[in-house]
DNA sequence: CTGATTTTTAACCATTTGGTTAAATTTTTG
DNA sequence: CAAAAATTTAACCAAATGGTTAAAAATCAG
């Protein structure tokens, strides 16, 4: 068994992944993931049993950068705007490196919602860091430092404008008049473009900002 | 054969609909369709000739509301703010009615692009009316009535915020820390939040404006 | 009432698909 | 080299599924 170069497990996961997102998990065919992976299916079924424990496996990974990431973002410290530049700017570079993972991901989770509990949200450590960040928000807005508004709809707002060019591409890019590459060139200058947008819509020009 | 009351054929799209939407395309069985439309799998083939054909009938429909009043929106006079103001009511008081719509589409859209322009895109008369709009936000830009950025960004979060709501909930109700109930108020009072932000993000203060 | 239309029943078929198996072959490892 | 592990081959199976068919039954329209 080789240790340090890619395994037949590895380019199966792969191939699924890449396969699961195409086509969804009940599209997904065993074959084309095997095709896909350069093995057959036969060994496909050596290393995973089922289709569905392949596909758990896949949904798992979609989070395990993402959720801890975000954990830590979230936990730590910093003012509000600068949790929600680091969180756009994390997740941006996320989504750029895998595009399809956003669709694939709300998809099943709208299809399953139960399957991200006894995923890797119940093995993080501690408490999720979102009713901290919700209470951040409010002692921000009562000092006068952002403008008051739900603090859900903030929030709700900084999350869509992040992921969701990710998942409208192809409609956006017929609204919006650009082609691939024209698109790919407006999500890489995305952050920029985010952060400014909150900026002027919540912050309060006050003294003590930079 | 009755003309008022509504017709085992519409009974059948309706269930379609429903079934596509809750199980993707492969996803969807034939006899699920049957069984909560309450009729037969052979009354089903009976009418329809097969399960692309039924899935483009409801794929279609799902744009015949919205495209139309897209264009006419963007098409019409008022200002950007206006026009902007108009999308995002009429988008959100139709997701409301129909939240699992654009997972459905926009999942679909993006296994095959083509389908969106065959579709109901281009039976459309006259041309889409997303150029002008985009000229417009320009010329606006430089009257200095809105604040300088790339048109296609500020199209781009108006839409993120309006419909990534609809697709995120399972997400956003674990990260917002909120239930299914407190969500849907949530979506209630979103045009006044969306266009708030919106405007204190891109609106200069001018005379002119009301 | 009567013919036409709609709907059901129920059996059936061909194909796809997830999954299995066992033996042969290749590769790895000690 | 020899045992162990990884991989292929190829045939096979059972279940699910889209779709068909033909005749009976129910409903509707003139």
């Amino acid at each position: 068994m080789k240790e340090l170069d890619i395994t037949s497990k590895e380019k199966i996961l792969n191939a699924a992944r890449r396969v699961f997102i195409r086509n969804g998990s009940s599209g997904a065919r065993m074959q084309e993931i095997a095709d896909e992976a350069g093995i057959n299916k036969a060994l496909l079924h050596y290393y995973f049993k089922n289709k569905e424990g392949l596909f758990e496996l896949v949904f798992n990974d979609a989070f395990s950068e993402f959720i801890p990431k975000i954990y830590n973002i979230f936990s730590g410290d910093g003012s509000v705007m600068e949790k929600i530049e680091r969180y756009v700017e994390t997740h941006l570079q996320l989504l750029i490196n895998k595009p399809d993972l956003p669709m694939f991901v709300l998809n099943e989770m709208q299809r399953e919602p139960e399957r991200f509990f006894s995923g890797i949200l119940s093995k993080m450590p501690g408490a999720p860091p979102f009713e901290l960040f919700l209470k951040q928000i409010e002692e921000e807005m009562k000092d006068g430092k952002i403008r008051t508004m739900n603090p859900r709809d903030l929030w709700m707002n900084v999350m869509s404008m992040t992921v969701f060019p990710f998942i409208g591409e192809p409609m956006l890019k017929k609204f919006l008049l650009v082609n691939s590459e024209e698109y790919r060139i407006l999500l890489t200058k995305r952050k920029e473009s985010i952060m400014i947008f909150i900026k002027q819509a919540v912050l309060l020009p006050t003294p003590n900002n930079a």
